[in-house]
RNA sequence: GGGGCGGUAGCUCAAUUGGUUAGAGUACCGGCCUGUCACGCCGGUGGUUGCGGGUUCGAGUCCCGUCCGCCUCGCCA
């Protein structure tokens, strides 16, 4: 086998008279006679073209490449020259060419059901992709995603491994847990019965390394959880997870701050700037979401006080809605120029499209300057100068409204801040907005249950000095976790833990686990932090969701080299699938079918 | 579990109101072409219209069911 000396990106004109190997894919043909043959040699790294050219080579190698189809396997021996026919400027290599002599076949392939070009996978249906997937990701776009994923592997754990870090790995056949997302589970071989959980996170092993003095540990590991998949989720992703002792949340937020603005620096050269924080409270109240999108503007305001003062039956019913959160409130932003910009189709289809939030619909006028006029304006009417003040309100804005509990409006208008954003393309895409959102309340009312639930999960420590309210006020009792959320995306979470083991003992009794749950499901967690248990704290990122970002996809099957679909399927090895009943036996499990 | 969109040649798509033998580009095969570069020109092969029923003289088109893919609500501590 001809062994190359050069890959298909590597020659320039400083090449030019030394005699070189390349070894790749045919990525395109052109042969233009008998005697003169292009090709276009494809390898992970580019491309450069071949000639084979009767006029220099015997005539058998220029028939041999004659023969060449897309995708065959070939090894080329020739001489680097300067192209006869000019150069080539979409081409890295585009100024030389290389002159074959000898040319090596080193596997023929078959007619190639999809082929490797980004112009044409752009329009592909991806099912079929995915069916051939290792032909999709033969395409310049997609070895580059795998590179970059590589990059920034290597770049996370360098960077944790000269901070002290220990990269250690956790168990992937661990043990159901209540709450959270649905676990993949196993069925156990040597206990009849029993069942592994796949780890939806590395959550309690970390804390008790945190234990076992381990102090600083960083994993890259693959989590599964069992719900349905979005395009920016997928069932089984990887996380970029780490854990520290003997730190406060200042400290957390300082070290993965540092490590996302050098990641930014290193991958894109961008200066991402300190982090700014904002108050959980402050997203879902000026943006509606918890996960605010700073790329632009259109904040919420809370007009519920100057509601009160109107007539309007919408916003009258709604205030007077209860909810865990209080009374239901009346919120409202301002679409500076809208009045021009959003047609009635367009304010029309909103009040459909929010019911998919649960609103009834959004309520709309416009500014005219000195007042509103058109839609509600007539409800608004008593109330509009101080709501022009409120908002900011100038001529030509159009105001959008939502009334209902205060869950339903604030997620609502939240969803509405980022539609129309979205439509009049306000986002600067160029753009990096990153922020902390901090302060999240420890726990929600599950009013189906009247049960509280761990907002972000049960093992998340009160911000200093809240713990009195565990026991007195639990809903107004505020958590030290966090989230870093960039461009409206969240990319990562993570909280100081609880560290002491009647703390935990208090939180589980909260979210309704018995003393005999809390210790079948955690009892090692809590005889652990008796042995003790350092203060710690940690976070995790959504390694996918990173190179997403990265990389300028928004579906997350571009950014996994094997995803699976949305009904949890691989196309390519067409999996999942059916096991031997003799398999079946030895795991002493049996299927029954659904009614 | 709910809602929406889609499935026609290897691939990307077209096919009037239900109406002749389901077309085009590309790929593939054959021929031609000595400077192309998503080469070009000439000719050709290629179809279980996702699958199963139904309505009809006649179904890619209409109806019912089902499978698959994508988006989304719920879900995702």
């Amino acid at each position: 086998m001809l062994k190359r000396t050069h890959s298909c990106q590597a020659l320039r004109p400083g090449n030019i008279g030394e005699t070189v190997v390349l070894a790749g894919w045919v990525n395109t043909y052109r042969d233009h006679s008998k005697a003169l043959v292009f090709i276009d040699l494809r390898d992970r790294e580019g491309l450069t073209q071949i000639v084979f050219d009767t006029a220099d080579v015997p005539t058998e190698v220029v028939e041999a490449a004659q023969g060449l189809r897309r995708e065959d396997v070939i090894a080329v021996r020739g001489t680097v020259r300067e192209r006869g026919g000019g150069a080539n400027p979409k081409l890295a290599t585009g100024e030389i060419e290389v002159l074959a002599s000898e040319l090596e076949i080193l596997n023929k392939a078959e007619t190639p059901p999809i082929l490797p070009d980004d112009h044409e996978a752009e329009k592909m249906n991806e099912e079929i992709r995915l069916k051939n997937r290792y032909l999709d990701l033969r395409r310049p776009k997609m070895q580059r995603i795998l590179e970059t994923r590589s990059r920034v592997a290597q770049f996370t754990r360098a960077f944790f491994h000269d901070r002290n870090f220990l990269e250690i790995e956790t168990p992937l056949l661990i043990k159901s847990t209540p709450e959270g997302a649905r676990d993949f589970v196993v069925p156990s071989r040597l206990e009849a019965g029993d069942w592994y959980a796949l780890p939806q996170s590395p959550q309690l092993f970390k804390q008790i390394l945190m234990i076992a003095g381990c102090e600083r540990y960083i994993q890259l590991p693959k989590c599964l959880r069992d719900e349905d998949p979005r395009a920016d989720r997928q069932a089984e992703f990887t996380q970029i997870d780490l854990e520290m002792s003997f730190v406060d949340r200042d400290d957390v937020l300082e070290t993965m701050g540092g490590f996302a603005a050098a990641l930014w620096q290193e991958m894109l050269g961008v200066d991402v700037g300190e982090i700014p924080r904002m108050t959980w409270r402050e997203a879902m109240e000026t943006y509606g979401i918890d996960r605010p999108d700073l790329r632009f503007g259109l904040e919420i305001s809370d007009i519920s006080d100057l509601a009160a003062k109107t007539e309007f039956g919408v916003f009258t019913s709604a205030l007077e809605k209860k909810s865990p959160m209080g009374s239901g409130v009346v919120k409202a932003f301002r679409v500076p120029g809208g009045a021009e910009r959003l047609t009635r189709k367009m304010t029309d289809g909103y009040s459909e499209w929010i019911k998919l939030f649960g609103a009834g619909g959004v309520p709309t006028t416009k500014c005219n300057g000195e007042g509103f006029e058109s839609g509600v304006a007539r409800f608004v009417e008593p109330i509009a100068d101080e709501l022009m003040e409120r908002l900011g309100c100038e001529k030509g804005d159009t105001v959008f409204f939502t009334a209902d509990t205060w869950e339903v409006a604030t997620k609502a208008i939240g969803e509405l801040r980022i539609k129309v954003a979205r439509d009049l393309e306000l986002i600067d895409e160029d753009a990096w907005k990153f922020v902390w959102v901090v302060d999240f309340p420890m726990f929600e009312l599950d009013v189906e249950s009247n049960r509280w639930v761990a907002l972000h999960h049960p093992f998340t420590a009160p911000n200093p000095g809240q713990e009195g309210l565990l026991e007195t006020d639990p809903g107004n009792c505020i958590s030290a976790g966090y989230d870093l959320v960039c461009n409206g995306s969240e990319i990562g979470g993570g909280s100081i833990r609880i560290h002491r083991p009647e703390v935990q003992q208090k939180v589980f009794d909260l979210i309704g686990l018995t003393p005999e749950e809390a210790e079948m499901k955690f009892g090692f967690l809590l005889r652990a932090l008796k042995h003790g248990a350092p203060p710690h704290g940690g976070i995790a990122f959504g390694l996918d969701r990173l190179i997403m970002h990265l990389v300028g996809t928004d579906n997350i099957r571009d950014v996994i080299a094997f995803p699976k679909t949305q009904s949890g399927g691989d196309l390519m090895i067409d999996a999942p699938g059916p096991i031997d009943d003799e398999q079946m036996k030895e795991l002493h499990v049996r299927t029954v079918p659904t009614s």
